[in-house]
DNA sequence: CTGTATCCTTAGAGATACTG
DNA sequence: CAGTATCTCTAAGGATACAG
């Protein structure tokens, strides 16, 4: 996928400039949206995560093909962006639970669309 | 942001495996939208050409930001996707159309949403 | 169990120059 | 005008080993 940074709400329009009166809402939230959920996994975090909290390693028996490292990390970047809480117990052995914000639950209309237009997609393109 | 490969609808789950009885549908096909969707120009591009049909130049000019080559090649792959339709008209100087397809219109409602959910995100950020 | 820490390979993306 | 062709840089992501 092309290379987003997690942090990087830059516009991609030079404002400044007289844009050949291109649509400016063409800057609209969508780009942050994607730059959000863009991630490999994501995603896939966050449809597992809906209305349901699990533990790192459910989550990762869940996706099996995930790496230690993409996970969490994959798991940090969402907490730091409020769509995912953390909640670490302390006992041994460690016990940590992933829950999906409310925030992330705001994202599921969307998701459920992408995901039929996906199906869409894939329709069209089983022919080749 | 992640590295999503534009033709790569491989799997994130192991089917083989009894997967743990994780949600299968969490494979679903919204995997598949992100991975097509996902490329940092795309959505922008798209957005550009709703129910409107642009030369390259205009494109260029429009997203001002953007580097011929990543436009090219953004636009070579929504076109091998279907999500775009290139003109090439045979004049001098050269002349080349692009429009989107019905199947990117369909897009429409979901990324309509998505820039919802995005001025949401962006919201609840601000205050960072 | 839930992570770090390293090392490594690639793909994404920018800059620049050139062309039919 | 509408692209290629190179070159380079960085970051995304994987593999593996180790740790509290």
């Amino acid at each position: 996928m092309a290379k987003i940074k997690a942090s990087s709400h830059e516009k991609n329009f030079d404002e400044s400039e007289h844009n050949a009166q291109g649509r400016d809402m063409a800057n609209c939230p969508v780009t942050t949206a994607i730059n959000v959920i863009g991630g490999k996994w994501k995603v896939i975090i966050l449809y597992q995560l809906r209305g349901q909290t699990l533990r790192f390693g459910e989550l990762k028996r869940v996706i099996p093909k995930i790496t230690q490292k993409m996970l969490t990390q994959q798991l940090r970047e969402l907490e730091k962006d409020k769509l995912v809480k953390r909640v670490v117990y302390a006992e041994v052995p460690p016990k940590v639970e992933y829950t999906s914000t409310e925030l992330a639950e705001k994202l599921n209309p969307a998701l459920d669309l992408l995901c039929a237009w996906g199906s869409e997609y894939e329709k069209a393109h089983q022919s080749e």
